[in-house]
DNA sequence: TCCTACATGTAAGGTGTTACATGATTCC
DNA sequence: GGAATCATGTAACACCTTACATGTAGGA
């Protein structure tokens, strides 16, 4: 009865209010998790895994004007798996990052080409900065009161939102300090000019 | 014949030097790659099927002391596609890091275990910056010369180090900060006693 | 009628981890 | 003889992505 990151990532967010299986997909491709993400032909099974081991119950919930939905909610079973999930200690995570492998063989390519790429790179991170702030605003438009109080899951998200905001600042800064750090040392002979 | 990012990782490794498939899971276990890791499982495999695509030959290399191996090398056709590879645009990474999935999930525990918790997670990352900051000092007495010059493979390793330590100290940095937030919020009551 | 969104699933295939398996050589 | 390291592989299973599949309902 083993439950999977994922399945314990559902418990978490059913922890807040009953959900359908669709609702929960969109939690995890927008919302709440920056970082762990699962499209739709992942949830369902694992829905259905966690209802096999008692952990939640759907009922189903008739629509007008759209399809008939199930509304998965949290057993107390469910809750006591979640709280020991959260208490018990986590491994730093190990990170697989595609772009930073690549740059450990930039020695084979121009640098000016180095330089383009992690320029590039800069940009997309910095939109997705953008875009957090944007969600940074919101928060505190519609949430006031649920941000001081520790209790209320906005807490938590708001915590979370500032760690994606300082990654993709930390990242966005790293990629523009590289850039500058190659352009510095790729032709000492040019350094006189700059 | 498409190269699974760890193909191409193999690769960029190998445009180095020749290297065995240990030798390779060795690097990939410590070295080079902070940002991808396989086990010895799965880069023999991959060996095969690069070499079966022409990206890589090996020849056996007998040894006293030791069993012989097989030492693998880049083929021009090799070089190629590890370029084209190169130069191609990234997406961002994907992140997935459990602690910050529980993270949203802790306003269900008692503040206090929240704090422990994220301060457990920060002596973590603590303890991999000091790890990495060795390295970095390792690196500036051995490779000198190699540091000023961005078309030798340390320059670029020394890149990636420095992010790999600027993600510790955020990382670090945030937990600290989140636990130090979590503490000023946790009873309105006992702010006067701090 | 066609397209979009809602809603739920299954199937195939690639990637990654853990465990199993074998054998050589060196050191205790 | 037994343990540790070097060296190379396979097998089973979990996880994740992409694509396939079906059906409802509303709007252009």
């Amino acid at each position: 009865m083993a439950v999977s990151v994922l399945g314990h990532t559902l418990l978490g967010l059913l922890a807040r209010e009953p959900a359908s299986g669709l609702d929960l997909t969109h939690a995890l491709q927008q919302r709440i998790a920056f970082f762990w993400h699962a499209r739709h032909s992942q949830v369902y099974p694992e829905l259905a895994r966690l209802e096999k081991d008692g952990l939640v119950v759907h009922t189903v919930v008739p629509q007008r004007d759209r399809p008939d939905k199930k509304v998965y909610a949290l057993t107390e079973r469910g809750r006591q798996i979640l709280l020991g999930w959260l208490l018990a200690p986590t491994d730093p995570p190990q990170i697989r990052d595609e772009f930073l492998v690549k740059v450990t063989s930039f020695w084979l390519i121009e640098p000016e080409r180095a330089i383009d790429l992690l320029l590039d790179q800069a940009r997309q991170h910095e939109e997705r900065l953008a875009m957090l702030t944007g969600i940074e605003g919101g928060m505190q438009a519609d949430f006031q009161a649920a941000l001081a109080d520790p209790s209320a899951p906005p807490f938590m998200t708001y915590l979370t939102l500032q760690r994606g905001l300082s990654y993709e600042r930390e990242y966005a800064a790293w990629c523009r300090w590289a850039a500058e750090y190659l352009r510095q040392h790729q032709r000492p002979d040019r350094d006189a000019g700059a």
